[in-house]
DNA sequence: TTGTAGGCGTTATCAC
DNA sequence: GTGATAACGCCTACAA
């Protein structure tokens, strides 16, 4: 009882059969090469006439090449539902890659099953490079990466990266001092944070960067600690602030999606913003412009972050040099109405 | 100026050599055969000694399965933003697929040039089906999967569909009519819809659905039409519907994002619900539990979706009669309060 | 139980 | 220009 085969489609042999000629030229005509009008023309004829496809998987595995790259998300179950970052990152990359004719095919690691056959699938030659997405510190993937040579991009970069693997991101620590300092300027007194995703570098980063604008006036009770960027995170961690400190007047939350959550806490306490509080943002998101009011945020390019991922493999690819290993993109603070 | 070939691994070629043995016999420990116990050991050590991994592309080739089953993703741009049914099926399909031990990679199409590298990939052995998520009629990807022969599953079912293609998706005609009809219980008198996406099946469905609900009292003045399933279409289409009849009583909502929208058209108009008007939504996404009030909608059981397009294609790669071609999942209607 | 040999579909290297 | 021929890395009869 095996299992059924594919319908047999017609390959360079029969095509250089039908045509009269040998697989040789038929592959000539394929690729390009020194052929006659007439070989062509015939061989040309064939191809349409028994609808040749080419087999890419033969070709690769002669070539050692697959023109395909891997975009490997982990753990996307919560970032689908909330994160709107992961959507436009892979598009941006796709976009790119595309440019420069090459498949990007996304794998989702959701368990330990799924990142044993992730592994083969990437050592087996069906990709020439993986961008990764999304790893938390001690992440396997960062020693499957390592061990397969696989050329490789990290979106991010987990504390444990190895220090071979290009990476791209944002200055999240930088970031959120910028934003936090502007909330700090706009007069609030009582400044505490949602902080999301401490186990990855975003979230602990955008927590160091919280911490150095306030200085002195850092207040570990003010901190809220949620495990993932999503909008239920943000109630939660807001109903928590407001019972550890009902003076509260500013906060600084870890993501778009928190901010709308701890605005629906703030609805339910009375507390109007931005007058009673103020409130910042992450990612300008949809989020941002979709509550009310719309978010004071952090713009995170993440189309641009996709592009310099894909750019980054292509670059290995071509063999050529990188300049630096991580590159760290713009992320202008865009203030509206929330603080 | 070529380009640099990947590190050159081992093969069983070379474990062969390093074990002693021959090749066969090493492909007999790695597959399962007769084979002595001193063999096996000796193998083994060689194997872990030099880090073999296995070239699976070149399996592939040679037993003509890859198994791998690509996820298709048409448009995706508008889908990731504002649909969260997209991931929710895309985890579906893979957790179903991963307990299979197939490798489920997602293709993105966005462009034509996209479509054509996709239709090559997917006909270049490097898959062994395909599930398509969200076409349009005449969505030439119809027309590629026909012409591949390649075991497919759609999710959905474009009018011009190939009779021949297994689909599986949701009965949005009657579950647009039964919602709708409990709306009209509620006594409302002028009831409207924000119909989108009436290219692909499941919008025109709904507003089938919602017509043959309202029966003679239908009224083509109060459909408004929006291209998108998105919260900004929402806003767009319930301001048109208030230019129209400002005694409008109830809207169907073809999406929880429109019905989202929607609710900010008419927070901006100063009317109020449900007690103004009563507005139902679709698809029961994180949309229907976040906006004030919480949205009444149409549960669609998206993972189950995806699950189920994933046992359509192993059921064909098994060999397996398929007892109907397509599938329609329950959708329970939820009453919440926005009607 | 094990080795040998042929081929999956493609491209590259030679002679002719 | 074109046709043999030899790989790419793997699996599987078949023979030993």
């Amino acid at each position: 009882m095996s299992r059924p085969q594919p319908p047999k489609r017609a390959t360079v042999h029969d095509i250089a059969a039908a045509a009269g000629v040998s697989r040789g030229t038929v592959s000539r005509v394929l690729n390009g090469g020194y052929v006659s009008a007439e070989a062509r023309a015939a061989i040309e004829a064939a191809i349409t006439e028994v609808g040749y496809v080419p087999n890419t998987a033969a070709r690769a595995l002669k070539m050692r090449r697959s023109e395909a790259v891997a975009f490997v998300a982990l753990e996307p179950h919560s970032l689908f539902l909330d994160d709107p970052n992961i959507g436009s990152i892979m598009l941006g990359a796709n976009a790119e890659l595309s440019l420069a004719d090459h498949q990007m095919v996304s794998l989702v690691v959701e368990s330990g099953r799924d990142m044993e056959r992730v592994a083969r699938y990437l050592s087996g030659g069906f990709v020439d490079g993986a961008i990764v997405v999304s790893a938390r510190a001690h992440d396997p993937i960062i020693q499957v990466i390592g061990d397969l040579r696989l050329p490789a991009a990290f979106v991010g970069h987990p504390p444990d990266l190895d220090g071979t693997i290009p990476y791209v991101g944002i200055d999240n620590a930088g970031s959120a001092r910028e934003v936090t300092t502007r909330l700090v300027a706009t007069g609030r007194r009582r400044i505490g944070m949602i902080a999301a995703a401490l186990d990855r570098d975003s979230g602990s980063d955008r927590l160091a960067g919280f911490r150095a604008a306030l200085g002195p006036h850092f207040d570990a009770g003010l901190v809220a600690e949620v495990p993932h960027y999503d909008y239920g995170s943000g109630v939660k961690g807001m109903r928590l602030l407001l019972e550890r400190d009902p003076a509260i007047d500013g906060v600084f939350a870890a993501s778009d999606a928190i901010a709308a959550g701890a605005l629906e806490a703030l609805r339910e306490a009375g507390r109007s913003v931005p007058s009673d509080v103020g409130i910042v943002g992450f990612d300008d998101s949809t989020w941002a412009v979709r509550t009310q009011p719309q978010l004071s945020t952090v713009h995170q390019p993440a189309k641009e972050i996709g592009a310099v991922a894909a750019q980054l493999i292509l670059h290995q690819l071509r063999g050529e040099q990188l300049e630096t290993l991580g590159r760290l993109l713009p992320t202008p603070v865009i203030w509206r109405d929330s603080a």
